[in-house]
DNA sequence: CTTGTTAGAGTCAGGATGACTATAACTCAT
DNA sequence: ATGAGTTATAGTCATCCTGACTCTAACAAG
């Protein structure tokens, strides 16, 4: 048995706060050539849990913000900087686990498919695709459930999307992400339109050589760049 | 001097975590008679920012899950229970208090004006319209101020504002909670017409005598009646 | 019974949306 | 070189939603 704390026993203790990050990234499968939402996680190396798949974070620490320190886990299991990084939620049921009384406040970020491909895989990071993530430690699959409808809920209504991709890339691009994160088909002539009525979206006088079609134009995201409400 | 602590003596201890809640109920204005949103604040009666006025709140009990807290905070200021109570924000800046590293997860609230008329004042329980909060303890200031920015893009889109009203309701009681919160004119005919099309408002065969003009038709709210995500 | 006020229905033009068609520009196989 | 296949991009059209507005109904107060 590794732990003997009941719920009795630790009734009185403060709660244990610690950070996690729900970390999204688009991949295109090769096969197919649409794109898909894909996530690191991280092995557990101690109980409870020992062993199981788990969103990164940790303890907070005393010294940093909870934005540094969802930055910290984005950083420690993917080596990246945060581009889009939010504050998603704080979960504190009493059952969340087992050993302790835990409250953890979530984040979520969004990293571009060059950055995603520079991530470290090991033994114990490994990316898995967003809708086929199960089994996970604690109350994990479910903060991955609510995230991926928040992230559904913010890219009709704003800005989001662009976050996913480079500073220059094509409408099919960018539709891409949408029919990911949707999960449906759009229209490309109707998505085109309602882009061209979007104030933080400029086209470039450049086009993307090399697809084995007519080169589509490249265009560029000029709005807000990250995504920090409150502290 | 209320304490010796300063920033690095502080370092190493684990963050305080307290909940804090923002209550928001409707009041009509006897003179103007038109719809007004107000909060109940609790005046300090310890350091930091004794005398001052800030959110109900506390730590957060071992025993207690988040959403438990924020409607014991609720009960303990104004006598009420819940009708919708939703996290708003984990706040959680380095600088939040000047004696310990603080952070504070808040909860909003929506109570109905007949609830609101039985909420007890004291002296150190005050109501406050919530257009003139301003010097309150700690941040609270930002905290009302983005609540209520919340409460602004809640009520666009979702079902809140059927929370402001008792559960009979006149179309033109409903347009004030709309007014009052957007804080502009609404066209009544328009305002009926998108109404209707509303699935989860229904009229009931009853009218409002006593008015001193043509009596308006009661309506019912019959969608879900509590705003709570995850645990 | 007239006046003032709100309740509630209806009209109309403009803008956004979804489904669809047509043409342009490129690569690749033959 | 030429035609087939594919994507980019523009445009059309009917429908729905919205804001501004008008009109009538139903009450109270004088």
């Amino acid at each position: 048995m590794y732990s003997s704390a009941n719920v009795s026993e630790r009734q009185g203790q403060a709660p244990s706060l610690a950070i996690s990050t729900v970390i999204f990234a688009l991949r295109t499968d090769a096969a197919s050539d649409r794109s898909e939402i894909w996530l690191p996680l991280v092995r557990r190396i101690r109980q409870p849990h020992l062993g199981r798949w788990a969103l990164p974070g940790g303890p907070l620490d005393g010294r940093e913000s909870l934005q540094d320190a969802a930055a910290r886990n984005l950083r420690e299991t993917t080596g990246l900087e945060p581009t889009y990084l939010e504050q998603l939620y704080a979960f504190g049921g009493l059952d969340r686990s087992a050993t302790q009384r835990l409250v953890s406040i979530v984040y979520w970020a969004l990293v571009r498919p060059d950055q995603a491909d520079l991530a470290q895989e090991s033994e114990n990071v490994r990316w898995f695709r967003a809708s086929d993530v199960v089994g996970l430690a604690f109350d994990h699959d479910e903060i991955v459930a609510y995230a991926l409808e928040r992230l559904r809920g913010k890219i009709e209504y704003g800005s989001v999307a662009y976050h996913f991709l480079g500073d220059r890339f094509t409408l099919a691009q960018l539709r891409g992400v949408y029919e990911a994160v949707l999960g449906r088909h759009l229209d490309p002539a109707n998505f085109r339109r309602q882009l061209r009525s979007a104030k933080d979206i400029a086209a470039t006088d450049e086009v993307l050589q090399g697809g084995r079609n007519r080169p589509p134009r490249l265009y560029r995201y000029t709005g807000p760049h990250a995504g920090r409400p409150p502290s």
